[in-house]
RNA sequence: GCGGGUGUGAUGAAAUUGGUAGACAUGCCAGACUUAGGAUCUGGUGCUUCACGGCAUGGGGGUUCGAGUCCCUCCACCCGCACCA
């Protein structure tokens, strides 16, 4: 367990200890009646926009590990304000998502109301720790307040189509103009590639007929997709809830459904998100990972007649050079050619093959590579080059989403391709040569094409535009650029989300009008779904039925609906006539700095980087990115704990003994813990089943094992804030959080270094007052050496705080204040500038210094100091003096020393003389201010 | 499988970005003050050696006067993979 302190509940802070419980009360109080964290959308300050990923309200509440990024936005924000900005710093809920669905099934509570709770524990649990929020522009994705402008913006999105020539978002009544002008011609549907008609022909179409053509151009969509179903309990599942092909709940089967669902149009915007990503600062970790979730590749369109069919197979291949040495085909078993080629020999065994894939998940299909499955089809297609025939298989491997679903093999160049030919026996064609060993397939791009018809001799590079020029120009194939990013599913079967404002009257979908919204989800008694998999809201027909032949989409918005435009609302969140004004939103412009976890990295990131495109084209907004710079925090991971019990009894033994044992390992409590030595006594208490638990000790103690996990609740290694925030104070808190290390890092949450950041409180705190003398700041003039340390101070503090480097900031801080201790430095020109330093670390103490040594106005708005070099200049360096590299002394020398002298006195060194054992030095280099190394 | 990240004392980490490896803390050891210490202060603390010295930044190799930092290669762990948010 932690020390304890005397309780220290004195609500007086005029005692000249520190009080943090009660500093920290007063203060909090204080800045909240004189809305100090106030913000005004104008002014003649320069602007900053801090923001947070904001966090679902789950029921577990804050663990230490949310509050890591919040507090190093908060000392960001706060910094900011004192270098004279206007800084715009929120928070608030993504309050919509499964959890809180899941929690109402069982337990019957409506998750507006579990929300709602929720929300209070976070908000309680953030006050305590002293964040600058604006509060009053807090913000919920669940209320109906917010969720009307995430409906109205999705009715924008539904409205717009993607003008491939402007390359941006235009509303559709553009396009249905440029129809009855032109047709589509040279509008290549971006969902159905095969549509064309002209100006007549769209005149004469029915409505029905036109608005199924326009779904196809739309940037929200409907369109056909497979869920998880599962029949046992009636409803979709999300992947989470999937385990290795059965339920979660229930362990029931679980297989593939196609249903009818809402989509976004990203993949219209694959290039502008890649090419985005050259404007705005984020890690080239993250940019790469973003790069290749978008997967931009270039490569063929390649058609291949199949023998004695009419079909054909069309293969997406980012290497048509290799053309001659396809051996086989494969097609991604959900195809639609899969009907219609299968031969009817074959067909018993590609109907058992399908059977097996709709029982996988894309992950094991994917990840299972050891495991080599497929199935041939009977089918064979014709290599249009020397009319080869290709025989054509079906392989769970190949996915249908990934360009056309269906690939050419290669065995000798792809190692995959190689793997599967060999499992099956399908011979191998060497196109490479050499290049081949018959061993492993070489995707080498760097080899002279064999057996390659035309192509003999030619080498691969090159030989690519060749194939494509003449695939072109005999019409069975087109150079051709794919993604491998995916549309983005819009549609959820579940009750807690966005309701669409979508009407469907005879089957065909309409936007509702905007004065009608927000459409407000209705209650509900039951949180089963519908019909075939059907959300709740299915269920309620009186809601579901607006007039005959009229009905509502039953189907909710995902989890990222709200958060994709969540930091424009901030701007202005109460705004009831449109999601942001203008003006509001021309001032605020981007982000200026943001920070989340990297698992954000290609969801949220790209939804909201294309939210934000959409409403910049649309004419919404001003700028079409919406973070300028993004900061990924580190994941503060769980130390467990574990006790190991003997099987079948109520005897646990000791880490150190259990091998000696058939033991069973369970969690226990972190809070049970001291180290690693368990407090037997405490554990014993935790639950009825332990009460008799018996212990088998080494040396005395029992010993616990340890593993880094997750931090999570039923792990039983969560940490809570709180309850060090009662301990050492909400500052104290704060520091810690940024002493343990660089924020991007991830690392396992251990509670014991924060003595030390308390002690450094305290230390400081009695540079300002003594428990006898009380205060003690005096007038004194500053000596050289102290304002040497305020220096360099202002310089590393200001430095550290503005690139998010706050570990070495707080020992910055600390070194300074073990000076100026040794020192016994009590002046107030040399504490004043290290408060306002230290404000957006700890500001409870600082304001209450700030106040307590004669200043009126608050902390807050002072002035950041300004670095002075002039104190900081040395004259002399201590220069490390190597041998072959290696510090064997130290010789001080004027950093202006001519440096012909200094290594003539380096080498008359008696230690340099010992080490040349009389030899002259081969040679000798000398860095100005950094160091001198002798080479023997 | 694919993609991204991390690896330095007993522990969290630092290292002016190729220039004294281990700053600042925690822990531990010794001491001072003290009725007391859970306050405070002082000193010590990578490993090894009596010492001179030698060895140390996940392993192996390389470039360099000089490598934690750059290059090659191998290993271990963590995160994500499209319906958790």
């Amino acid at each position: 367990m932690y020390c304890l302190y005397p309780a220290n509940y004195s609500s007086s802070t005029t005692d000249m200890e520190y009080n943090f419980r009660a500093i920290e009360k007063k203060w909090q109080e204080q800045w909240d009646q004189s809305h100090a964290y106030r913000v005004s959308n104008n002014g003649p300050k320069p602007k900053c926009y801090v923001l947070d990923m904001f966090p679902y309200p789950s029921g577990a509440g804050l663990h230490v590990g949310h509050p890591l990024g919040y507090i190093a936005t908060d000392i960001y924000a706060r910094y900011k304000r004192l270098k004279g900005y206007n800084v715009l710093h929120t928070m608030g809920y993504d309050a919509f998502g499964l959890p809180a669905e899941q929690y109402a099934m069982e337990t019957g509570q409506h998750p507006a109301v579990t929300t709602a709770a929720n929300m209070k524990t976070f908000r309680k649990q953030l006050d305590n720790i002293g964040f600058c929020y604006d509060w009053e522009r807090q913000i919920n994705t669940s209320d109906p307040g917010y969720y009307k402008w995430t409906q109205w913006i999705f009715l924008q999105i539904f409205e717009s189509w993607y003008n491939r020539t402007t390359q941006k978002a235009e509303p559709i009544s553009g396009l249905v103009n440029i129809f009855e002008k032109d047709g589509n011609a040279g509008l290549i549907c971006p969902g159905d590639r095969t549509i064309q008609f002209t100006a007549a022909q769209w005149q004469g179409y029915s409505e029905k007929e036109q608005r199924d053509i326009l779904m196809q151009y739309r940037l929200a969509f409907l369109a056909y997709a497979e869920v998880n179903w599962c029949a046992a309990l009636g409803t979709v599942l999300a992947n989470d809830e999937v385990i290795n092909g059965v339920s979660e709940r229930g362990g029931h089967p679980v297989v593939k459904k196609k249903m009818r669902q809402w989509f976004l149009r990203i993949t219209e915007y694959a290039n502008r998100l890649l090419e985005g990503l050259e404007t705005v600062s984020f890690s080239d970790a993250m940019k790469e990972m973003q790069r290749n979730w978008i997967g931009k590749s270039q490569g063929a369109e390649i058609k291949f007649a199949v023998k004695n069919s009419t079909s054909h197979v069309d293969v997406y291949t980012t290497r048509p050079d290799t053309i001659f040495g396809v051996d086989f085909m494969v097609v991604a078993p959900e195809h639609d050619l899969v009907q219609k080629i299968t031969t009817p020999a074959q067909q018993a065994d590609i109907d058992k093959y399908l059977d097996y894939v709709k029982s996988r998940s894309e992950r094991e299909r994917m990840a299972d590579v050891k495991q080599i499955t497929g199935c041939f089809t009977g089918a064979y297609a014709i290599n249009p080059f020397d009319g080869r025939e290709i025989p054509v298989w079906i392989a769970e491997y190949v996915l249908a989403g990934y360009g056309t679903g269906a690939i050419m093999a290669v065995p000798c160049g792809d190692q995959r391709d190689f793997g599967f030919a060999k499992h099956f026996n399908i011979p191998i064609t060497n196109i490479i040569g050499d290049a081949f060993n018959g061993q492993e397939a070489n995707p080498t791009k760097d080899a002279k094409l064999q057996n390659s018809g035309f192509l003999d001799g030619m080498d691969m590079r090159p030989a690519t535009d060749v194939v494509i020029n003449k695939l072109e120009a005999l019409g069975i194939g087109k150079r051709q650029i794919n993604y491998k990013m995916r549309d983005a599913g819009f549609s959820r079967q579940r009750y807690w989300g966005e309701p669409f404002p979508i009407i469907y009257k005879d089957g065909i979908p309409y936007g509702m009008d905007e004065k009608d919204l927000p459409l407000e989800l209705p209650h509900v008694e039951n949180y089963k779904p519908g019909e075939e998999g059907e959300g709740p809201l299915a269920n309620i027909t009186d809601w579901v039925n607006v007039a005959p032949g009229v009905k509502r989409e039953t189907n909710t918005m995902p989890g990222y609906a709200g958060s994709s435009w969540y930091f424009l609302r901030y701007m202005d969140p109460h705004n009831s006539h449109t999601f942001a004004d203008r003006k509001a939103t021309d001032y605020w412009n981007q982000v200026d700095v943001y920070v989340g976890g990297t698992e954000h990295a290609v969801g949220h990131l790209l939804y909201s980087r294309m939210w934000t495109k959409i409403l910049f084209d649309l004419g919404h907004i001003g700028f079409d990115e919406p973070f300028k710079s993004l900061i990924n925090q580190g994941m503060i991971q769980g130390s467990s704990r574990f006790v190991y019990r003997i099987h079948g009894t109520h005897q646990f033994v000791s880490a150190g003994l259990k091998d000696n044992y058939q033991t069973d390992k369970l969690h226990v409590d972190v809070n049970f813990v001291d180290g690693v030595t368990l407090n037997t006594a405490a554990f014993k208490k935790w639950k009825p089943d332990y009460y008799e638990a018996t212990f088998i000790l080494e040396d005395g103690q029992y010993i616990c094992g340890t593993e880094v996990e997750k931090m999570s609740k039923s792990k039983y290694n969560t940490v809570n804030p709180n309850e060090l925030v009662e301990k050492y104070g909400a500052d104290t808190f704060r520091m810690y959080e940024m002493f343990l290390g660089p924020v991007e890092q991830s690392k396992p949450w251990d509670t014991k270094g924060i003595e030390g950041v308390h002690r450094f409180l305290k230390k400081l705190w009695r540079l300002f007052a003594d428990e006898q003398k009380s205060l003690l700041v005096n007038e004194q003039a500053a000596t050289p050496e102290e304002m040497k340390i305020l220096h360099k101070t202002i310089h590393k503090i200001d430095q550290d705080t503005s690139s998010f480097s706050y570990n070495t900031a707080v020992s910055q801080f600390m070194i300074c204040v073990n000076e100026l201790a040794t020192m016994r430095c009590h002046k107030r020109s040399i504490l004043e500038p290290l408060l306002i330093l230290l404000t957006p670390y700890a500001p409870h103490l600082c304001e209450e210094l700030w106040q307590y040594i004669g200043n009126n106005e608050s902390i807050l708005n002072a002035l950041y100091p300004v670095y002075n070099e002039q104190y900081t200049k040395e004259s002399t360096f201590n220069y490390p003096v190597a041998i072959n590299g290696k510090t064997r002394a130290e010789m001080g020398f004027a950093l202006d020393a001519d440096t012909a002298a200094i290594e003539k006195e380096v080498l008359a060194s008696e230690i340099v003389q010992k080490w040349l054992e009389g030899n002259p030095p081969k040679k000798v280099i000398i860095v100005k201010g950094r160091m001198i190394n002798v080479v023997i």
